[in-house]
DNA sequence: ATTATTGCAAAACGTTTGCAGGGGG
DNA sequence: CCCCCTGCAAACGTTTTGCAATAAT
C-alpha cells in the first residue's frame, strides 16, 4: 500500500504542520497574537540551517523591519520557540529543541559550516555527573566542538 | 627542611615568574614588543577571574585606551596567550591553557559565578570520539554547564 | 633613527527604545 | 473597535579604523 517514499513523504509534511502548528499554539496558550512578522521569522528558522541575526534579518529584509525580529527572536526565546547557539563567540538561532531534537554542534573553522551530531549519551551523562560532583543543579548546557570538516581537510 | 607550605608558595611564586616570562618570550619570539599597554592587560588578566571586554577596559581605564585593549588582546589571542570563553551568548577573556591548566566552566544564573572544572578526561575521550566519526580534525571545543551553584540552591 | 605601537576621534556595527500609526482578535 | 504589534528613527553600547604623536629596540 505505501511505499516506503510515501511514508518519508508523510512524515515530512505532518512535521512541518505539526511544527508550526504548535508554534501557533504556543503564542495563543500565552495570550500573544498571531501576527505577520511572527509567521515569517518562524518559516524562515524553519526552512534553513542556523542564522545569524544578521542573516536573519537580511533574509526578512523588506517585509520585517530590523527591531521587530528582534523582538519576535526575543518573544520566541522567552516561549522557547528559538534558542542561540554559540558560534565560535558568537550565536545562530534555531528552532528550539520542542521543535526539534536535542542535539549539538561541530564548526568547521575554515568553511563555516555548521554540522549537527546527535550522538551523545555518553557526554550527556558525564556532564551530569560532573555538575552532581560541584553540587550543582543542572538546567542546560552548550556543547561545541571546533575544527575542520572532512571537504576542508583535502 | 621544607614545610609543606613553603613549597605550595615557591611553586606559587615560580608559577607567577615563568608565566610572565613565558608571555614575554611569546611576543619577542614572533617579532613583537614588550610595551606598557601588554603588560598591563596581561598583569590584569593574570590576577583575576574571567573578565568580560568592558570590564577589562574599566579595570585600565585611564592608563591604556581602550583601542589598545583590543588590539592586546587581538594580539594576544593570535598568539594563544589569551583565549575566549563563552559565558551565556557573550564572552569573558582569560589567559589560555599555556599559561595555566586546561579546564571549562559551571555558570551559575543566579549569581553569575563562573566555576572551573578539571575532571573532565571522559569528557575529552568522547569528544574525540565524536569528532573521528564525522572525520573531523580536531582543534578545539568550548564546553558551558548552565545551573545554580550551591549556594543559590537554598 | 626607524618602525612598531599608541591615543584620540570618528565611523561602523549590533541591539534597544519611544512613539505614532496600522493590523489582529 | 480596542489594544497589541509594527515600522520608523533615533539612541546606545561595543568594536574597528585612520591618522598623527609617541615609545620601543
Amino acid at each position: 500500500m505505501f511505499g516506503i517514499c510515501n511514508f518519508v513523504a508523510i512524515c515530512y509534511i505532518f512535521a512541518m504542520i505539526s511544527s508550526r502548528s504548535r508554534m501557533v499554539e504556543t503564542l495563543q496558550s500565552s495570550g500573544f497574537s498571531i501576527t505577520m512578522a511572527r509567521s515569517v521569522v518562524f518559516d524562515v528558522l524553519e526552512h534553513n540551517e542556523p542564522l545569524t541575526m544578521s542573516e536573519l534579518c537580511h533574509k526578512t529584509k523588506g517585509v520585517v523591519d530590523r527591531a521587530s525580529v528582534y523582538r519576535t527572536i526575543d518573544l520566541f526565546e522567552k516561549l522557547a520557540v528559538v534558542q542561540r547557539i554559540t558560534y565560535g563567540w558568537k550565536y545562530k538561532l534555531e528552532l528550539s529543541n520542542e521543535f526539534q531534537e536535542h542535539h549539538h554542534h561541530l564548526l568547521c573553522l575554515k568553511c563555516g559550516k555548521l554540522l549537527a551530531f546527535h550522538e551523545h549519551d555518553k557526554l550527556e551523562q558525564e556532564i551530569m555527573a560532573i555538575a552532581r560532583n560541584h553540587e550543582f543543579n543542572l538546567t542546560g548546557h552548550q556543547i561545541e566542538l571546533q575544527g575542520l570538516c572532512a571537504d576542508c581537510q583535502k
